[in-house]
DNA sequence: CGTCGAATTGATGTCATTCAACTACAGTGG
DNA sequence: CCACTGTAGTTGAATGACATCAATTCGACG
């Protein structure tokens, strides 16, 4: 099976682990085609698998009161998205997961972590390794929104995922942002006009 | 020894081991007093220890261009403070921690981890616990810090920290908040004159 | 070509910041 | 015991940053 093989040396390669291991436990996950706008998560669920990114580009985000969307975070190629605090404490979620682009994705159940590290202890370390990235990512955001601007931001965004800047529409960098599309586009404008006077 | 019988009996609390575990990783931690605007951490260095707050209250916080604080994370009693990017990648701390009161903290490096989860590898699954729940805590503040306004977020604090609340100057809260004194000053007027009004 | 969402732009509004003045109060030293 | 000092908190007026609303342009796609 063509997708199979892709599970595993993928995984074998993110946990650092043999293809083999990641074989035994195929059982307890398995791909998913999901198209444009499709959702993996929605508010008041309980979200019970982690999403591995093979191909295309995931988002979280939250709805607030007046219907605007809030995106906690993005999730390109080979990476995790999951809400954790629905996945570890049993909660409903605040958010969605959401395709932004066609993709496919690996569902991995909790099962599947259970038996990885029973199988190979080896994989709760790197497991542990991952949650401190998370932790990392999160304490940088908490830091930025409350000490920077919305152009400092902006920036820090440019040069962190300049993959992504170029694949989602601009509405989407302002929401991550904390702004209004109409505001990240002045700040837009402000910054080009500020590297043509330098130049 | 007074204070390695706290040690132990707290440890053994949080981590969930029998106080024998503890008492065999004694070598790797200890208590230290500071007193009020003391650091534990400064911004360059390299944060090696995690800190477990036996009493008083410690603020993790970053400094901006402007000098201006930010808090990231309040510390009383009962609970743990570190720099995780800094523990656990190597890199220079963009951030302080000091104590607010007078404290006591007990001091954990990265061996006494290392050694718990040697001898009682069940440690690593609280640990892990740990991790999930500050991934909670960081994630909400991320959207609240998105999506509320200042007024809601105030309303948040008392709710979740009516202790810390009591404990700490007023300015102290604002900058926890990512406003300025002179707002949550306002803000406080505000909610005053309302419920005012609905009584 | 026409349509629809995305992006830009302008005019205006709102919320929070800044700066400055003033009050309240705790701690210090004469 | 009182004056002196410094910090916290409040308040007012002016400013600034970003939001809102509305109109227009741009660009992809059927």
């Amino acid at each position: 099976m063509d997708s199979l093989q892709n599970i595993t040396s993928y995984l074998s390669e993110i946990f650092e682990i043999p293809k083999e291991a990641v074989e035994t436990c195929s059982n307890f996950c398995m791909l998913k085609k999901v198209v444009k706008n499709e959702f993996l998560l929605q508010e008041g669920e309980i979200c019970t698998d982690t999403f591995f990114v093979e191909k295309g580009l995931l988002r979280m985000y939250s709805l607030d009161r007046n219907g605007k969307e809030h995106i906690i975070q993005f999730a390109p190629e080979n990476w995790l998205i999951s809400d954790r605090s629905s996945l570890n404490f049993n909660q409903k979620s605040k958010y969605y997961i959401e395709a932004v682009e066609d993709s496919e994705v690996f569902i991995l159940s909790k099962d599947f972590f259970i038996n990885m590290i029973e199988k190979f202890p080896q994989t709760a370390e790197n497991n542990d390794l991952l949650l401190q990235k998370h932790i990392r990512n999160l304490q940088n955001r908490v830091n930025s929104l409350l000490a920077d601007t919305a152009e400092e931001r902006y920036m820090s965004f440019i040069k962190m995922y300049p993959d992504i800047l170029l694949r989602v529409p601009q509405w989407m960098v302002a929401s991550y942002l904390g702004i209004t599309p109409e505001s990240l586009s002045r700040v837009r404008k402000e910054l080009a006009r500020k590297n043509f006077e330098t130049s």
